[in-house]
DNA sequence: ATCTACATTATAATAATTCTAAACTGTTGA
DNA sequence: TCAACAGTTTAGAATTATTATAATGTAGAT
């Protein structure tokens, strides 16, 4: 979504009213030079540190959902209790650190192209994503 | 784990005391030709039908993890709101049926090996793993 | 301005997972 | 033999993550 813009008109253009929680939100979300991985609690705590009053936990679901209908924003799997959203919707693999829990993005040449050589009939392929999960390298050593 | 030989020894080289639920669980994880995927629940069900005494879900969710733990089980992500386990431990990647919410096995050779290019400083890597989401090919159609 | 239909919010409810107190079991030593 | 003790295991209670829905808000239509 683009930075530094009227995410009133934005939004509009999207089919979804411009509320006051959900244009702060939009302005904690993509108000920014970098994309970022984040969780709903992550999220709601930048949400109550750049506002007095506080947008409902349910309204933050109800939102993230969404802007990720609409292809603002991605859900990532990770082996995990809580889901990932991501502000980066191309198509993109991941590094988890397992110790910090944090994701990190995989450049697209880090990776080569997979190439699945199966496939199910009847069924599309609709995304291949790799997850590289690392830790740190000197946790068993002698 | 190996197929139809007795838990109970199996259990205690674990480590584990060999506890009815535990062995009753096995029975139904690992006394079978082929491996599977399954969640809490779908495990539960299977326990119950072949089962008068139920088992408490708190135990259904320790023996699994204790199971994990030892390798003989493995967690694998999908964007859902549940986890999956697989009885099949080696390295190997999946297919994800978005109209079924089945997991399918990618077998070695369905996939090239991934060669990632990238390494984050004082970090190994654990596992690489590739998850192909597939659905209905004529889901949108004219 | 008032009505109406629909969109949105946020509390209440549910589902998934973990915590922990009580029950169990294996070991030790009288 | 068999308490006493120290883990271990179980499962009900508690917590956390997510969703359902009742209440509230809003954009036309009249
Ligand atoms: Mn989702
Ligand atoms: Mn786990
Ligand atoms: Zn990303
Ligand atoms: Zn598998």
């Amino acid at each position: 979504m683009v930075k530094n813009r009227n995410f009133i008109e934005k939004l509009r253009e999207l089919g979804l009213r411009p509320t006051k929680q959900r244009v702060k939100m939009c302005e904690v979300l993509f108000n920014r030079e970098k994309t970022f991985h984040f969780t709903i609690n992550d999220l709601v705590k930048m949400i109550s540190e750049e506002m007095n009053e506080k947008i409902s936990l349910a309204t933050v679901y109800n939102t993230v959902h969404a802007l990720e209908k609409k292809g603002y924003l991605k859900e990532i799997s990770i082996n995990s209790d809580k889901s990932y959203f991501d502000t980066n919707t191309s198509v993109h693999h991941h590094f988890y650190d397992e110790d910090t829990q944090e994701l990190i993005d995989c450049d697209g040449n880090d990776i080569d192209p997979i190439n699945i050589k199966k496939n199910i009939t009847g069924k599309k392929i609709n995304s291949v994503e790799v997850l590289v999960k690392v830790a740190s390298d000197n946790q068993n050593q002698k």
